[in-house]
Order: C-alpha cells, then structure tokens, then sequence
DNA sequence: GTCCGATGCTCATCCGTATCAGCCCGGGCC
DNA sequence: GGCCCGGGCTGATACGGATGAGCATCGGAC
C-alpha cells in the first residue's frame, strides 16, 4: 500500500508475481487477444503487486513503444505569458485547460522555444514536440514552412484561429462576420463616414477583421471609409481632429487599446463620446473596472475558441472519430456587446 | 534546407553520412571523449546532414536513455483555471512561465490529474510525471503521502508555498512577518480591538497568516482579537453589528473576497469605511476597477514567487550547483500597500 | 619487420514498454 | 500411442538515442 522507494518497473513487478514482463503489460493495458489470454487468477495476482508497489508507468517509454500519451503541445508563436500578450492568452488557455482536464490529457507549453527572425521557432534542434500526441498552435504570425513540415510528416496539429494554409485544421473566430455586423451596426445609426483603425495588415484574422469592416460599410450605399494603419501610442489629437475635420462621425477600432487610447485622446479634447465621435471597438477591453467607458463591440469567444481548438485535436486523435473535412476547418460566432459608445451622429452626414 | 517529410531518425542521418548512428548521437552532443574523437571533416559532413534533414530528436527517446530533458511538471492540487481559482494562479503562472523561458524549458501542465478524496491526485497509474525533470507543486492542500513518495524515490521537486513537511524544498510567503505588520499597523492606528476573519485551518499558508495576526496583536499589550471562521457568504449585517456592538473597530480580512463582502455589508449599513470600521485584508483585491475602494492590504507576490520558485527547481536539477541547505527553504516578503480602508477609529477604545 | 600508440570510428547494450510469434503442456480424440 | 488443439504463458524485438568498450588502421620508432 505504502508507495514504494525508488521507481518501480513493469520487470520489477513481473519478478514479485512470478511472470514475465509482457504479462505485466498485458494486464496493464487489459489486452486480452485470443493469442494471448490472462487467467482471472493471474491478472489478480498481477494488479495486486500493481497495487502494492504504486507503480506508475514511464511516459517516455510507452511513447517510444509507439502509444499515445494524451499528452498535447501548446504553441504560441508570440511568447504567451508577457503581460502585453497575457489578456489575450489567458482566456484561451482557460479554455484549453478546461477542456484537457475534460479529455484527460496533460499540456506542454512550449516555452522555451528559441526566437529567430523575431518569431519563435516550433521545429528546432531538440524540441519536445515529439512528446506529444498532437499540438495546437496559437499566435497570430504562424510560420507557412512550419506548418507544411508538420503536415508533411503527418504530426497532428489544430490551428487556434483561422489559416489560409491549404489542408491547415483550424478552429477560428468569424471576424468577417462578425466585424460587417458591429460595422453595420454603426451605419444603421447613421453614421456615413467611418474611419477604420488598424494594425499592421499581417496575419489572417487581421485581414478578415478589414473584410468584415468593408463588407459592413457596403452594406449601404454611399459610405466613405477611411482606413488609418496606426498602433495606439500614434492615436493623437492631430488626428482625431483631423478625421472629424473630414467629416468622419464614428471610429472603428481594432484593438481595445486603440479604442482606449481614442476614448482618452477624444475625452482630452473635450468631445463627447458617442454624442461627437462614436468609438466601437472588434476585441473585448483588457479588463473590467478603470475609467474606461463600456464601449460597443465585438466579443470574441476566446475561452470556447480555445476549448474547441483541443476538442477538434482530441477528434483528430482518435481513430474512431471520422471526421469530415468541413468539421476540420469551423469559425465560431463573435458576440455583439451593446455598450454605449455608439449614437446617431449629432451632426448629419455632410455629404 | 527543405524541411523534409517523415520523422528523422539518427539512424536515417549516420546512413546519409555514411557513419554509424553512434557518431551522430556524439557529434549532436558534441561529445568528445579521448575514447571518442571525431575530426573536423566527419563531424561537418554529419552537421550538414543534420542540417539539411531538418533532424529533431526525440525527446522521449532521450529521455528514456535518461538525459534530462529540460521538461518541468506542473501540478496544481486544486484545479487551476476554473475562474474562482483563476486570480490566484494566473499570475503565480506568470512567473513560473517567463523564468522557464529564461531557462529555456518547457512546461507540462498536469491537467489531466484525477480527482480522489476532493484532491487531485500527483501518482497515479499512468502519470506523465516522469517525463518531466522535475515538478513544481502549486496548492494549498497538498497530501503528505505523495510529497513522501516524491522524497522517496528522489524525484526532485519544489513546494509553491510553505510546507511542514520534513526536508521537503520549498520557496513560501512570509505571511506571518506580513500579516504581523499589518495587523500592526492596526494596533498603531489605535484600534484595541480586532476581528480576523479567516478560512477554514487548512494548509500552511492559512495557519501562518493566523499567527501573523496574533503575533501583530501581541505588538501592544491589552488588545483583544476576535477569530470567526467564515466564508464570505456568511458575512451578515448580524455579523458586522455583533461585532461592533462588541467593541470591535477594525476587520481584518483573510481575502479580498471577505474584505469585499464586509465593505458591501458595511457600506449598506450606512457605515462609512474606514471611519466608522476599518478593513484590512492579507490578500490582493481580485481585479483592479469595479466600485470597491483601495483596499489597505498586504500585497503577496505570487508572480516572483512562481518565478523563485522554478529558479529554485533549476538549481536542484543542476548538477554543477551546491546549494546550501537553507537556501532550499526560502520565504519572500510580503510589501503591505497604504490603500484608505484604515484610518485611527473614531470612538477610542472602550476598555 | 615488429611493436606501440594514437586516431577514428563501430558495436553492443541499456533505458521501459508494447506486441506478436510461438513454445510448452495437458487433455481429448482416433 | 500419436496427434491435434487450445490455454497460458515467455522470448524476442522494436521504438530512438546515449555511451563505454573495443576494433581496425596508420605512422613512426626501434
């Protein structure tokens, strides 16, 4: 009963019940060909010393012998944990958690995967990738020759978010969708001259969020659109004052800190939000509480996204799962959060 | 250059190079015994091979030749994301991530741990455990018999938090120097007499914070201390006039959920904070924002812990690193913030 | 020519587990 | 008595890599 010294072995087991090792493993893993049959008796005798000695099996060793280990890798192409990047990981890996202890299976955070070229490398000298049964990858640059080497080698991984990459599972947010619904939102409100706010036009969802804005601003005729590439520390009152000077009445922002930082620049100048400038926003705000205003957007379901990601892996995993291609490549809804940035211009439209 | 399909084996590389597997194993550990020499010319002919496969090692395969893998283990007694246990360990695994990136290892996170007697439990049947080099234990109920077992077999481990257990290597909060100072601050302020509301006795953490405030107590003579064992849920209107009727001037909170409670209960009361109850708490509020005031507080810093912590584990894996005993049970020091929930009370004492 | 030492490798084995082919033994059948 | 069959196991091998022991070859010294 007691848990024994030193690390007990399958060969140690089998000498204290008088078999042999495959027996050990036989009854272990409850195989019971017709080759190969354990007599009630036997198997008894065997669990009892399992029992006893608190045996625990060597991971690495069934993986070697070729058997799944329920063990999934976690990516993250841009470091996870780095306060800038924590609000937008935390919730994904809840969800990812939430969902490994549901599957049973343990995760291994890749985090001592060497940066080059500015991104981090997946497949490098001695990863640990191998450990695991199948990986999920997050992050919003991925790395294309990574992922063909992955599939090439038919290792078994799931994109968080969407991928332009032929064949590249993935589990995605609908920013397309979601992005033309908030945008048409701010359009039905009245508003005809809109600037988009964004980052660096890099990576899918970056581009589906553009799409989304655009497909919005068409769904009436005659909307302008003013499409601005700027991080939050370039959002200034030159050019707030600018837009409003051109005639822009509502502000589609990227990211929270974009809407923050607008909200801030706007409230600085004296305006009032929504009433002189509407400000909606595609992210979730960093977190409740502050001074910050409930701004109308989109809320991203990070936390599901997360756990799907690992429940289409789980479903690749398994051998019995036929899976069907188009369930191998889903976006999941994103929520529009009323808020109260968004108005009717107080000023009409000038053109 | 290609990154190229199928797994790479040794093997596959010593035949491309016309060597024997054992040379590539000794030129990718760059081992060069006086028994083993490799010249310059093989040693780059292999090199290159390595390089043009895109060789990566199989880390259970080096692991089970037993090389250290650089792999540590994560467990957490109490599950660790589900969103109530969510503020505590999100930044405890800040700090754990970002040092193993420092150390350049990875994490395996045991999710999948099972739970027996309402703990999870670290040993069981098929435990990835061993995969790992070593493993930090988060939690505040952690089993005797499995930090034993560890010892025993010589798996080398490190208790996030205080332990009583014999030799076992931890790095802690000093919560009874911080609880002490707070709690004086108190008795300073002029309170003579005290309520602490505390948890259920379990786990170290909570004893040493009940000591904290008893030894803070004892920092004047004549103060009275009244202990109530409740959960937030029990914090009453009934609770908070029993108290003060009893003299009591000043709560002090074993957790931000309790101070929260007492300052709504309070607050609904018509009592004004801290003039007519002052409320000090031993833990950080939940989350910055909402309507709760600045709390004055002891503020524990889980994130240096969790990186302290794995720092340690580093050493103890390192072959090279004599580490002293004591340094082997370390305990970090709690900063007490200002906040404006104390203040001297505005009845003195009546005894 | 022989012996020695250094050089440059290879061989064999081990790590712990899974799995399959096949051996031994007892009993029943002809 | 010989044969076959099925139950109950064991042995051998593979997985990929690390490593100590040792073998073959060559140049040089005597």
């Amino acid at each position: 009963m007691a848990a024994r010294a030193g690390k007990v072995t399958q060969r140690q087991i089998a000498e204290l019940a008088g078999v042999s090792q495959a027996v050990v493993s036989l009854v272990l893993n409850g195989k019971a060909n017709d080759a190969t049959r354990i007599p009630d008796r036997t198997r008894e005798r065997v669990e009892q010393v399992i029992a006893e000695t608190g045996y625990t099996a060597n991971a690495a060793a069934r993986r070697l012998a070729g058997v799944g280990n329920k063990i999934v890798g976690v990516f993250t192409y841009e470091p996870a944990f780095p306060t800038g990047a924590q609000d937008f990981y935390t919730p994904l890996l809840a969800g990812i958690e939430a969902e490994a202890e549901q599957l049973g299976c343990d995760l291994l955070m890749f985090t001592s995967a060497p940066v080059r070229d500015g991104r981090r490398r997946l497949l490098h000298g001695n990863s640990r990738l191998r450990l695991a049964d199948g990986c999920l990858l997050l992050g919003v640059r991925m790395d294309g020759d990574e992922l063909g080497a992955l599939q090439a080698e038919g290792f078994p991984f799931v994109a968080v978010g969407r991928r332009d990459v032929e064949g590249v599972p993935y589990v995605g947010l609908d920013y397309v969708a979601g992005a033309a619904t908030l945008t048409g939102r701010v359009v039905e409100a009245g508003h005809a001259h809109l600037a988009y706010l964004h980052l660096e036009q890099a990576g899918e969802s970056i581009v589906d969020r553009m799409r989304g804005v655009e497909r919005g601003c068409a769904s009436a005729p005659g909307i302008r659109l003013d499409t601005r590439e700027v991080d939050e520390h370039a959002i200034t009152a030159d050019l707030l004052t600018g837009l409003r000077a051109g005639g822009v009445t509502a502000v589609v922002a990227e990211t929270a800190a974009q809407a923050a930082r607008v909200w801030e620049v706007a409230t600085g100048l004296g305006w009032d939000v929504p009433r002189d400038l509407s400000v909606v926003v595609l992210a979730d705000p960093p977190r409740a509480g502050s001074r910050l205003p409930d701004f109308t957007r989109l809320r991203p379901p990070r936390t599901r996204l997360g756990a799907e990601s690992l429940r289409l892996l789980g479903r690749i995993l398994d051998p019995a799962d036929e899976l069907p291609d188009r369930e191998r490549r889903t976006l999941l809804d994103c929520e529009v959060v009323g808020g109260r940035t968004l108005a009717a211009p107080a000023h009409p439209a000038q053109r």
